[in-house]
DNA sequence: TATTGTTATACTCTATAACTATA
DNA sequence: TATAGTTATAGAGTATAACAATA
């Protein structure tokens, strides 16, 4: 029972490898925010990486319901990281973005996440972090061409 | 600013690429339980993987409190995927194990993770899969070595 | 008295459903 | 009336602190 031609075995190899690797990338955050959840530095991420935007539109991306996203809005502009803006145009459509404290946190969690992964990929040979690399970029387009069902 | 003699640029390409295995690995569960969630989820591996065990070791593997465990415990038992037992030495040493249903349903869970895994691999080249797997084995291999600091 | 587990309470996250305010 | 967002309510997950039972 070893490679037949399904790719079972493999997965199963794969996943369990897989797993120090989410650990570590995890680990990155878990350091910089202590006070942030996961899902806000999530609803962070999502602010920052496509601008301001609607609660709606966070809620989307976050693939959250409107009253979630709300709620998570509500935390994050108690806490300073966020801030909710009233729409110009529409006055229905409240716009959130990152405040400079929200904008400094990322930063940090950014640089503890790279400290972090960087660490152990200096203990691997060049050869393996290609290796790594090359595997992990063909698996993401392989996966983005199997969504596309 | 390109590679430096630094891993920064690395783990952020590395980072960014593992995202979609990371989804890939959860999609696999999400799809088999529908009515466990995650935390649930971990908790029937670890009773499985450490064969039963006490609700207190169950927290420490978890890395959550007793109290946090001994609600999980609840809702597992509750949905019939777990049961309880009183300790036969010390009393109050509480032991947990799988019902059949909770075996079932790992089972399930293992299965629609190696399918969904599977799949995206079928649509990658052997070499390509060889890469991932060596750079994710070492990978696992250089954190664990980090770790023991 | 120390240990194991549970219960009390509180907060975050999420969801469904009802509500408010625009448009 | 349709839409964007919020609020009401409820359940899961987790934490701290108080409690019960056993050792």
């Amino acid at each position: 029972m070893r490679h037949k031609d399904s790719h079972d075995w493999l997965a199963g190899e794969i996943g369990a490898a897989a797993e120090s690797l989410v650990l570590a990338w995890a680990r990155g955050e878990e350091q910089a925010h202590g006070t942030v959840s996961v899902p806000q530095l999530r609803a962070l991420f999502a602010v920052d990486a496509h601008g301001p935007l609607t609660v709606g539109r966070l809620g989307t991306l976050l693939d959250a319901l409107p009253s979630s996203a709300s709620r998570l809005c509500d935390r994050l502009e108690a806490t300073g990281l966020l801030a909710r803006q009233a729409g110009a145009s529409d006055r229905r459509a409240t716009t959130v973005s990152l405040t400079p404290a929200g904008r400094e946190l990322l930063d940090d969690v950014r640089r503890a996440r790279q400290r972090h992964l960087g660490e152990i990929l200096a203990a691997m040979s060049p050869e393996q972090r290609t290796a790594l690399l090359e595997g992990l970029t063909e698996f993401a387009r392989a996966a983005a061409r199997a969504n596309d069902d």
